[in-house]
DNA sequence: ACTTTCGCATGTGTCGTACTCATCGGCGGC
DNA sequence: GCCGCCGATGAGTACGACACATGCGAAAGT
């Protein structure tokens, strides 16, 4: 049996009990690897290996030339590890996403609706407008900033960490699946999510937050159904058997 | 400028795209370090820190004597062990972690009522048993493993992929916070959670998405609750100075 | 003929060393 | 007083060697 442990995994830990012991908080520097190689007494190689873990978990982050240090919160959710790597393989993946975009963005609108802070507030404002203005000169690149800001800015607005963190990724994930070939937003949509954003915004600043929710599940819904015209398209301008992206499989109760 | 990207974190990539191209399933073997080394022109020190990345990720589990692997779902498992040590900086994280926990798991229930399957069904009630089992027989670590295995194998049931993510990630990080000191679940509240998990699932069962949402916020809200009262407890143990872990920072609006 | 054991091939884990290169701070020249 | 060079620091990369876990097949023992 003997349940062999790799020496950069002990060491792994070894350097988080470091970190508690020495009471170091986010941004502080911690000693350097042939330090830690030495206080552990094991080899630099080990220690860098252990570090790379720690990295890839978002605890610790490297920079070439400085040192190493302790992460932040935005370390935290940098990296994106999720989502680390992921294509859509199948267009009920598409679906998920959705659905999943849908539950998150609800869920912060309507915290967003009894904690945003006037900065926030003309946080999220000034990136409706962003977009707006995107529409109206048919700048698709200021369109697709905006929009994404106008999220952002709405999940910071919630004060929770974890939720950030999902919309943002998830928004991520969908700006990938959209470079496979799925593209939308700007087509008939844009005018449409532009008011849309504007009832988000007016429900959060009113401070009623399931007018905000709704208003929120809207917009994705009306996204989606922007989706599935798109996706229409393709599988009626392409020859069976040819088929894209979809490989359709398990037909499911819907979104 | 610049933006300096260290060649472990490309080569981790190209690992990944190396997955994906050779069309590879959970459990199988990939190339060598040696191989791999060679194919991405490296060294196989760069290959093994990507490695090391990568199973700090959960998406390749390392034997030695073997060789490597993908990760199965369950692979994951082995990343909650050494990240054992991971101290909430405050207690607001704490507190927002809760939050997102209580958003993923109702609507996690609220899907299972519309779209789990007899078999999944089953796997929910004998997941349930099991916690129930290791309450009454004050195992604890019986009970973890069945509550865990109950809130799982909801997600699995909502049979939506990202959300799964959520609620494993969620858990995850709160099992790590409990190591840290905080520990709840089996006090005074087990007993009451196991009813609780057994209204969830009776909801499920019945098909009725919102009672199950429900039942599931509750569920949340009371471990909340025991939570709370672990908290105070150990404020009120502590000389006021000698703070435990709780920094403490902004007052916000209350979950 | 069956089982056990031994040894070898494979491949990850660990070590040491030497070097590249980004970053920073100080010293000297203009 | 400002700019730029320059050396020190420390992470990133490469190579080579060996330790040690694993699996498999062949040889030895019953």
């Amino acid at each position: 049996m003997s349940e062999y442990r790799p020496g950069y995994e002990v060491a792994a830990e070894q350097v988080l009990e470091l970190i508690v012991r020495l009471g170091l908080r986010p941004g502080d520097r911690l000693p350097t690897e042939n330090d830690l190689a030495r206080q552990l007494g094991t080899s630099r190689t080990v220690v860098r290996e252990a570090v790379k873990i720690l990295s890839a978990l978002g605890r610790v982050r490297a920079q070439k030339g400085r040192g190493l240090y302790v992460a932040d919160d935005e370390g935290m959710l940098g990296a994106g590890r999720w989502a680390s790597f992921f294509l859509p393989a199948d267009l009920d993946h598409v679906y998920m996403l959705f659905e999943f975009r849908r539950t998150q963005e609800m869920e912060t609108s309507r915290l967003a609706a009894c904690r945003a802070t006037p900065a926030e507030l003309r946080a999220i404002e000034e990136a409706a407008g962003r977009c707006r203005r995107g529409f109206e000169t048919g700048r698709e690149d200021l369109f697709n900033e905006g929009d994404d800001a106008f999220h952002t800015a709405i999940a910071t607005a919630s004060h929770n960490l974890f939720l950030r963190v999902a919309v943002r990724e998830a928004r991520r994930l969908q700006a990938q699946s959209n470079l496979i070939g799925l593209r939308g937003s700007v087509g008939g949509h844009a005018a449409q999510a532009v008011e849309e954003h504007e009832a988000i915004y007016q429900a959060i600043r009113a401070g009623d937050p399931e007018a905000a929710a709704r208003a929120a599940a809207l917009h994705i819904d009306n996204t989606l159904d922007d989706y599935r015209r798109e996706i229409q398209q393709r599988l009626f301008s392409h020859p069976a058997g040819d088929r894209p992206i979809v490989s359709g499989s398990s037909a499911r109760p819907t979104l």
